[in-house]
DNA sequence: GTCCAGGATT
DNA sequence: AATCCTGGAC
């Protein structure tokens, strides 16, 4: 044993068989259906928001095939508030990969994996340790924590050598047996989710203490090292809320690409003048101005209008778009703000 | 209210 | 390097 490494791996696969997760919907299973949708749902997104939305999700797709089958606008009414939509995109495109390229099979090594639409170089190490012990490292947000705090890895994240580094590190870092691979992946993310925090780490709990060099030198938080330039826009976007008599509202599909793509929405409009000239003359000086809000991107701050106008459901012909009763639209794959917005109206 | 965390694609 | 969403901490 040459390595300059501590025993990190065994310290971790310790840890996760005494103090790790072991009761999430998508644990206790090898199944690479399950364990990919749970993979592509926890990508920036939180356990507990996931939690909302994982059994509801398999009980309507129960296997790739199901998946396969549904039209995509059934996948984003599954996914609708979860954010990120590219994601339930590719999940969809994925699925018919699996199907029609696989025969109905995951392939079983992370490099096939990352081809498929959706699978980056992580979530394909995590699904092929989980599903068949392959020695081979994840490097999610989380796991970057855990890493550069351990190993006081200074690099800046933001260049490409840096990330490529640690990448290497991480390698190294796995455990010997590749039938530890599920528990230590586990480790990792369970480290990095609910000890090894951004703020606040509870460094007196976490396996890796006796080891951690960033802790040895007393500056935790000081890792990762990321330099970066969030240069957020702002942008003001007028919403057409019209309802007719029989209480339907009026949603137009989002085009792809774009921010919410895919996805019904109420007709958009750059300023207030343009959704006038949408509509007839008549309807102009109905229209009541609701309270603007702000909708934060991750890019842009959305200041959004909305506009409300009650109308027969035979005078917005010009617009593009369709009538949704209150059966119909809550099912349909909507963004957040406005999910919220119909609500409202109720 | 403000700030921040969190992968893949193009 | 830019794009894409939401929820939680403070």
């Amino acid at each position: 044993m040459t390595s300059a490494v501590p025993d990190i791996a065994g310290r971790v696969v310790r840890w996760q068989a005494s103090h790790g997760r072991s009761t999430l919907p998508w644990q206790n299973t090898r199944d690479p259906y399950r364990v990919w949708l749970s993979e592509i749902m926890l990508q920036q997104t939180q356990v507990k928001t996931v939690l909302a939305y994982y059994d509801r999700f398999l009980q309507r797709f129960p296997d790739v095939q199901a998946l396969a089958a549904a039209s995509l606008d059934d996948v984003l009414g599954h996914w609708s508030g979860l954010g990120y939509y590219s994601r339930a995109r590719n999940l969809h495109r994925c699925a018919q990969a699996v199907v029609q390229q696989h025969g109905g099979q995951f392939p079983r090594s992370a490099a096939q994996l990352q081809e498929l639409p959706g699978i980056g170089r992580s979530t394909a190490a995590a699904i092929a340790s989980f599903c068949w012990d392959e020695r081979s490292a994840i490097l999610d947000g989380n796991v970057k924590r855990v890493l550069t705090r351990a190993l006081a890895f200074g690099g800046d994240l933001a260049q490409l050598a840096a990330e490529r580094a640690l990448w290497d590190k991480a390698t190294q870092l796995l455990p010997e047996a590749a039938a530890d691979m599920p528990r230590y992946t586990q480790g990792l993310m369970d480290l990095g989710a609910t000890v090894c925090l951004s703020r606040q780490p509870s460094c007196l709990l976490c396996p890796l203490e006796p080891v951690c060099e960033a802790r040895k030198r007393q500056e935790v938080d000081r890792y990762p090292v990321k330099t970066r330039k969030l240069k957020r826009t702002a942008q003001s976007l007028w919403l057409l809320r019209a309802r007719s008599a029989e209480g339907e509202v009026f949603l137009e599909k989002r085009p792809t690409p774009g921010v919410w793509a895919g996805l019904y929405c109420l007709p958009v409009f750059d300023s207030r003048e343009s959704l006038e000239q949408a509509m007839p003359a008549r309807l102009r000086e109905r229209l009541d101005d609701e309270p603007a809000f702000v909708h934060v991107l991750t890019h842009k701050d959305l200041h959004l209008h909305p506009v409300a106008l009650t109308v027969e459901a035979a005078a917005l012909k010009k617009l593009q778009g369709t009538w949704f009763g209150r059966a119909e639209w809550p099912a349909l794959g909507l963004p957040t703000p406005v999910r919220r917005l119909l609500s409202e109206a109720g």
